[in-house]
Parts: structure tokens; sequence; C-alpha cells
DNA sequence: GATGAATGAGCCTTCATTCAT
DNA sequence: AATGAATGAAGGCTCATTCAT
């Protein structure tokens, strides 16, 4: 796919040159997430993507052969880190209280938080690949779907998977709150977990 | 401000060639609407928006200084619009049970839609000044808490602030169901609106 | 085709902008001609046409969208210019004996000359589009198979096609002794006179 | 000049490491010649032409120091290659009629062909340094001017070289042939036996 | 000596904005 | 006031060449 040369590279093998490779990789994958963050994906320019990470503009090229497979390598990092995260809520969340689940979703948010936000940049603005966008969704999808199976038994698949795409809208919510003032944030933040108890309740109930 | 400078002209009084100014102004907003929510903020270009609206470039220029002066103008018309559908939604609110009140809200985004989606490029691409998103997000909360305090008596000015920040964004998820298959879509608005309603519900009875 | 726009508006009618224009566009194409030849559709860059021709690089984008665009209207120009001259020559030619038929080729070729080694970078080197390459080719040598056939009463039109082939390749000699010195030059010219004075004659006999 | 490095190493005597150096600097030769003649002199890349030899980039550079001087040394061996064929010719050229020696020089080029108009990039585009085009020029001319001279008694130097210039250029047509139909090719190159044939019986009458 | 990662000048192209007409 | 040609900064990207390992 869109994977940088060097990491495939790297994955078979890790010589002192592939370090180098792995850290200036790194390095770009840091730069690019703040730069798309702060500025989204179409005011991003490469050149301060490599400036940022120390790189020249042609080794950033070298990774990363178009602003766009950047944007995907960014995007199907976060989608793997999110996807992991998912998977160990799940294995959790049966034995826990629906109001504890509720919780969890929401602080799994704010943990993701900071590489959050540019994940809906590249999302929302068409910045990553169609395909690596819908991939995404997919992902966060079947994953949170999982995870309301689990938590609330009985439920139909096609209704967690509902339930799914509502819910992590809902979730949105809490990255955008980043930019409210710290007081009203955490009144913001207690609201939404209500707001998300309240809804594997009814849909406890309802299933 | 970033007011067209024709509409303080015309506000003064409207001779022969302020009216010619006022259609123009309305053809380049038109034309702004459709552009950048087909292309979002960056990838829409001044030189298609006086095409598509039939002006010069100068013209378009000497109405709108700049890019951003039209997506705050376009901002700006927006909220006034969606303020005033939130004045008439909050006027026959008190008289609605809770559950209509749900349904009212999903449907004035429903109606709002399409002139909405462009809305959301500009405020989440960055497309306008920082001060008109900022404007913009005040007025649609003002609106939603003003109608939240009717339809549930007893809300603090607070909470009804707190609860319209959650509930737009939960809104908000109703216009991104238009990417999906029409079968799904018509599941999940079920669903939106099933979570607004037992939102309401919930703070009903908290309050 | 590859028409700069500018040309043609200025079809339609001249105003004075469309006069400027003209002229930028000649300027531009003059500077084309010269950088092209001088180096080469692929080591001439656009920038240097464009300061060569005392215009903006924006500017040359305006009337030539692309470099690729600037050699085909440069190509078809000549093509043209080649046509009417071929033209020309094609009702004189029934009434010449056949060495001065021969000769009206060569001195064709010198009076194109320095606008035809351009020509050769742009069909050699792949700069113009494959397309209006062949239809160069084409209209160069439909345009000396007709003179051939007035030329040589009884040739069929598939050898006169053969002929042109060759004949043209032949001329092409022409341009390429602007590199040898002067003595050498005229040397070089009367012998390809001699060649191409024994081809038509050998044609007509065999013919 | 722009002979590889190792080269006048391998002359002063053959080390295993010469010997792999000749092989590396033949490997290299080999894909220049064909990335030159597939893309031209500008398309190609350095970096294309280390991998499809094998070849580390650093090491391309060891061998050749510029793009420039591979081209020289790919111009040069090919000029040897002539100037040995054509010597060969030479020896032949005494005991043949006219007529065979024209179809010798056709053949001659047929026969070179495929790496013959890898030359004609590198002479036309520019790619080699003016030296080594001119040197190249300079070998064919006198190789064929040789010939000329003993197929036909009498013939002055003087008149040979400049026969030579003509001659050559005709017999550029047979590699453009190449480009044609098969059907069309086999007629062109009938025509242009036919022209070279009667060039020379001509040049033997007049001489 | 071999290797290939790193470099950065420079290319083609776009587009917001200006200003002469 | 209207027009649209002109401008040039800036962006994405390539590739010849170098140099640390």
């Amino acid at each position: 796919m869109n994977l940088p040369k060097q990491i495939s590279d790297a994955a078979r093998g890790s010589e002192p040159k592939g370090e180098k490779g792995r850290l200036r990789v790194a390095a770009i994958m840091e730069a690019g997430v703040q730069v798309f963050t702060e500025k989204g994906y179409d005011a991003a320019t490469m050149t301060e993507i490599a400036a940022r990470s120390g790189t020249a503009i042609g080794s950033l090229y070298r990774f990363f052969p178009s602003k766009e497979s950047l944007a995907d390598a960014l995007l199907l990092r976060y989608a793997l880190h999110v996807k992991n995260g998912l998977a160990e809520m799940a294995q959790q969340v049966s034995e826990l209280p629906l109001e504890s689940v509720a919780d969890a979703f929401v602080d799994f948010m704010l943990v993701l938080q900071s590489q959050r936000s540019f994940a809906n940049s590249l999302v929302d603005a068409r910045g990553a690949s169609a395909d690596e966008r819908a991939r995404f969704r997919e992902v966060m999808r079947g994953g949170v779907a999982d995870i309301l199976r689990r938590a609330i038994p009985g439920l139909s698949p096609a209704k967690a998977k509902l339930m799914s795409v509502v819910l992590l809208h809902t979730l949105k919510g809490v990255v955008n709150t980043a930019n409210e003032e710290p007081a009203i944030r955490a009144m913001l933040l207690t609201e939404i977990r209500e707001l998300v108890r309240i809804y594997l309740a009814s849909a406890s109930g309802r299933g």
C-alpha cells in the first residue's frame, strides 16, 4: 500500500541504516501529524513538514513519494493504533458495568486525542486517499461494534454497527472539546459521558 | 468586519446600482456556497466562483476583498439563517412533547443539510476567519440553548449551554449521514433521533 | 486543439486587448522557438521562455497551459507555414524543369531553416504531443507528395508518398548544414542539390 | 577526457579488481544504452541506469563522474564500433560492384540500427559533450569517405568527404524507418537503397 | 572501494490578488 | 464602477550528485 518504502525494508531486518531510516520516518510522521493538525491537509506543505522534521525535502519524498501517501500512512498508523486500543478494550468490557464501558469509551478518546484531531482533518478534508479513509472508518466502526456486542449481550450485529456509527460520531465530540476553556471542557466531558451512558443503557434496555 | 462592502453601501439606500450590486452579491454568494461545498475551501478558486456567478474576477474582489472575507460572509449569512430557524423553532417548542422537540431538531438539520455541509468545510477547514467561526458557533449554541430552556423548564442557562454544545455536535451527525447508502442512512437517522430523544428526556428528568 | 486561448479569442475580433494579447503570444512563441532550438525540449524551461519573451510566468501559462501545449502550438504554426509554402510551390512546379524543382526543394528548406531546426527537436525529442507530431509529418509528406506528382507526371500516389518520405529526410540534411563552416556548407548544399536532382530524374525515368 | 576512470586504470594492468571493474563498466554501459535509447538523454535517470546494471549509484559515479561523461563514453564506444565496421567494409569494397556497395551501406545501418538510435538521441539531444559529438561525426565521416574513395576510384578526398556527409545523413533515414509499419518500411528501405545506388553511380560517372 | 541515504537546486504549474484600461 | 489580463510567490515533486559509513 502506501507504507513508506523504508518501513517495508526495515521490516525485513534492522541494520544500523534501517535504524536511522526508522528514526527519520518517525520524525517525519510526527512532523506530519503536527502540521496536518495545525493547518489541515491542503494548507500543510511538504516543505514545512520536511523542515519541522529536520529532513531535506528530497529525503521526505524518498520515504513518502507523495503528500497523499504521507497522509495515508499517518491514517493507517493511527487506524492500527486505534484498532489495538479497541481490541484491548473489547477484552475487558464484558466484565464491566455499562456505565464503566461508557466511561471507557470517553477515556479512550481522551487518550487518543492529540493524535486524533489530525485524523479528523485527513478524513474530513479528503487528505488521504478515498480507499484509506474508507478503511479507516471501517476499522473504527468494526472495533466499536465489537465492543458494543460484548457490552450489550443480545445486540444484533446490524444494530451494533448502526450504534457504532452514532457512538463514534458522539465520541468525536470529545476531541472537539479540546478547544474549549478548561473549566467548560470538564463539564462538557461530563455531559458527554452522561450521554454515552444513557445511550448504552437505552440500547441495553431496547436490545 | 468582513461584510461585503456593497452590503453596507446598500444599507444606506438603494439606488439602481445598489440594486444591481445586491443581485451581484447574491449571485456571488450562491456560487461561493456551491463551489466551497463541492471542492472545500482550499480547492475552491476565486476564479471559478467568479465565473460561476457570471461576475468578473475584479468585481468579485470589489465586493469581497479576499477569499476569506467571502467565506466569512457566507458563514455569517448562514449563521443568520440558522438563527432565524432556531428562533422560529423556539416559539413552537414549549407546546411540544419532548419527543417532538427531538424530532424537530433532527428535521431542522435535515432541512439545512445542503447549505450545511459547506458550513462544515468552512468551519472545520479554517476557511473563514477565527472570529467568524467563533461567532458562528456562538449563534448556533445560543439558539439551541434557548430552545432547550423552553423545552425543558427548569433547565439552568449554564446547563442549557452545555447541552447545546453536545446536542449540536450530535446533530452534526445528521449531515454526515449524507454519505451513507440510503437504506443505511434511514436507519442511522432513526438511531440519531432516538439518541436525541433520550438525551432530552434524561435532561428533563435530571433537570 | 492546443491553440493558445487568446488566439481563438482574437480570432473572433480584435479589440485593443486582443491586439496586446496577440503581441504577447507572438513574443512567447518566438522565445519558445529560440529556447527550444537552443536547448531542446526537455532542457528548455518555461521560466526562461517567459523571461526571454518579457512575460511573467503566470501570463505564459495563461496563453499556453502547459509546456507541451506550447510545443504543439509551435509545431502547428510551423506545419501551417510549411503547408502554405508547399502549396505555393505546387502551383509553379508543373511548368518547371525537373532540375529547377529539385532546386526549389532545397531553396525551400533554406528559407525555412531557422524555424526548422526547432521543429526537429520537437518532433525528434517527443516534445510535442504524439498527435501533433504525427499531424506534422503527415502535412509535410502530403505536401511534398503532391508536388512530386505534379512534377513527375505518371507518378502513382503510393510511390509519391514513398518518395516524399525519403526526399523529406534528405532535405532535412539542408538544415543540418547550418552547423558547418560557410565554405563547406556551400559545397554541401551543392551536393544535396545534385542528389535531389538525380533522385527526381531517376524517379521520372523509372516512373 | 571523459573516459571512465576505471578504463585508464585497467589499461595499466588487470588485477582481479580491474576485472570486476571492467565487468561493471560493461554492465553500466549496456544499461546506459538501453535507458538512453528508451527514454532519451534527458528523461533517462542515473538511478535507473544504476539499477538496471545492478550497480550502486555511488559506484556508477565512481566510473562515470557525470551523466554527460557516461553519454560521452557510450558515444565513443559506439564510434569505435562503427569505425571498425566501416574499416571492414572498406576492405571488401574495392571488389564489389557499386550497387552492392550501396546495399552494403544500407545493410550496415540496418545492422547498427538498435545501437544506433541511442546515438541519435545523444548526438541530437546534446546528451554528450560538444567535443565528443564532433569527434563522433568525424569518425563516421572519415570512415565513409574512405570507403567511397575505394569504391569510386578517382574520387578526390574533398569530394569524398562531402559525399560522406550527405550519404551519412541519407543513411540515417534507414534508422528512422523503424517507426513505420513493416510493409511501408520495406518499401522505404528499397527506395533508400535505390537512392544510394544512383547517388554512388552518379558520383562515379561525374568523378 | 562499494554503498545508498541524503541533499537541495530547480522544474512545471496554480491561483489569490492587483491595476491599467 | 467594471473588466480581465498580468503578476509572482509558493507548492508538489524530481533527480544529478555527494559523502558518511
